[in-house]
DNA sequence: TCCAGAGGTGTAAGCGAATTACACAATTAT
DNA sequence: ATAATTGTGTAATTCGCTTACACCTCTGGA
């Protein structure tokens, strides 16, 4: 929650960025507010807050204040930790684990169901799936090709932004288009969707809540992770992502029915043996 | 709190009780209800739900769901369980994140620190590296490609196993090849890894405890994950093997002393805008 | 057995917080 | 410059929590 509030800040209304401000500055102290003191406090009115919890995807302010509170009472189980040059090699992997543990948690929590069951609804309308992402994220995009294209419909994925403009510009009204992104502000897979969309196809996005590409997706499964302590690449939203993806993917296959499990479980155990 | 509860059950009035009795029998629901729906499923009346909050120190019925929420959130027993195919999504999503998770906290337990230093040091002492890893590993082997590229030497993945067999035959002693296999048996990857040592290169495999892959390297960092429950490929396996990449990844850099972790902060601002 | 008192429970009123509807202000595009 | 759209605050309303109080029930003593 304190993630994705951060995540969508920027994307916020002026009045509300300084709502969540004053929630990100003392998380403890606005889940034992009142909308009120927290309005207050962020010099903004009362409706305004209530506005900010829709915004992130909660029903109220009740709401809101209830994730908030068991988004800080995890912080405790396994929070991450800044590495330090004096760490010891296990300190420093209980570090990183911790960390990629507790953005696991997160997005344990911050999983949205209609979203999900839309997304689903989504493939099974259509009759291929094309997958982007671009740098870390073309990892996560393979990774998903992998599991989609056991679903029994086609599923490619591209790396290469020009050659995902050129896909996309192919695609029809029966395409799906799986767009993965952390940041959701690269100007290479905005356009790339726009395309895509332009040409008719569906778009699902892996990406920051209210980032511009969720707001330009037809669906968006969003995934907030605080990356303040990744040092290289963004590895725990890759790990984030790999999940969301393999629950979308899951959840395609059980609504495929007994059938369709009995079926990947076989195709599974024929591959363990020469691949993995 | 739920202890708490249920440690005062029997000292509480009569009322009380079957108030306690409903939040102990639904506590996920009863964070969710009003004091209303509370009372009504208790067959009491609203106030006695609130001198229930108040038996348990509470000021009040709000605090009461805070506390309860809480410890709800707390209850990081994250087990994984099989999914069915009457699970709604958000219970299947639940399920998968569980068990990722999970795997995750054994990792943690595993980490075998001597191993990770043995391997940090081998990184120091090679000049290039070269990541091999085929089917599902291969997403793995780039993602790490990412992460070891930016310390300063070429690093380079390779997904196809006869480029694999070409390129280790190319290798000579300053050489460091990281072999990831999930069940470290497919034969191609020892045959990769057999070719690089007789080129004189040194070997860190990322795979099962005590697999031929292991024993027929310098260094294993083990990944022992239940694939079990895993319907496509082993997600699991998967994010364990890049948290374990990350790690040495993080690790090389750590050693590297407080600028090199420096200038790789700054190298990620840089391409955070472009990529991600 | 009855009565007195204390403790327990529900009813109804009040009070305050959250929410909604609406009007005005600011911004943007035309 | 003006219209339309978006953003923000004010005021009214609704809803849920809390309190005050009255009734009921149980226990202990005459």
């Amino acid at each position: 929650m304190l993630a994705k509030i951060k995540a969508a800040r920027d994307t916020l209304r002026k009045s509300e960025q300084k709502v969540a401000d004053v929630v990100i500055a003392d998380p403890e102290e606005s889940v034992q507010s009142s909308i009120q003191a927290i309005a207050t406090r962020a010099a903004v009115s009362e409706p305004t807050v209530i506005r900010f919890c829709r915004a992130l995807d909660c029903v109220g302010f009740q709401q809101f204040k209830l994730k908030l509170a068991q988004d800080l009472a995890r912080r405790g189980t396994f929070f991450y930790q800044d590495v330090t040059v004096d760490d010891s090699s296990k300190e420093l992997a209980n570090k990183l684990l911790d960390g990629a543990i507790a953005s696991l948690v997160q997005i344990r929590d911050q999983i949205n169901e209609a979203a999900l069951d839309a997304a689903i609804a989504l493939y099974e309308n259509s009759s291929r799936v094309e997958l982007y992402g671009s740098g870390g994220s073309a990892v996560v995009a393979e990774d998903a090709q992998l599991k989609f294209f056991r679903l029994g419909k086609p599923a490619i994925a591209y790396s290469d932004p020009h050659i995902q403009h050129a896909a996309a510009a192919l695609l029809d009204k029966n395409a799906l288009v799986i767009a993965i992104s952390h940041s959701g502000r690269s100007s290479d897979i905005l356009k790339t969707v726009e395309i895509a969309r332009q040409a008719q196809a569906k778009v699902i996005s892996v990406t920051a809540t209210r980032s511009p590409l969720a707001q330009c997706s037809d669906i968006a499964l969003t995934v907030d992770v605080n990356e303040d302590s990744d040092i290289f690449s963004p590895v725990k939203s890759r790990l984030a992502q790999m999940v969301v993806l393999d629950v979308l993917a899951v959840g395609v296959a059980v609504r495929g029915g007994d059938h369709m499990l009995e079926q990947l479980a076989r195709a599974r155990r024929a591959i363990d043996f020469k691949f993995v």
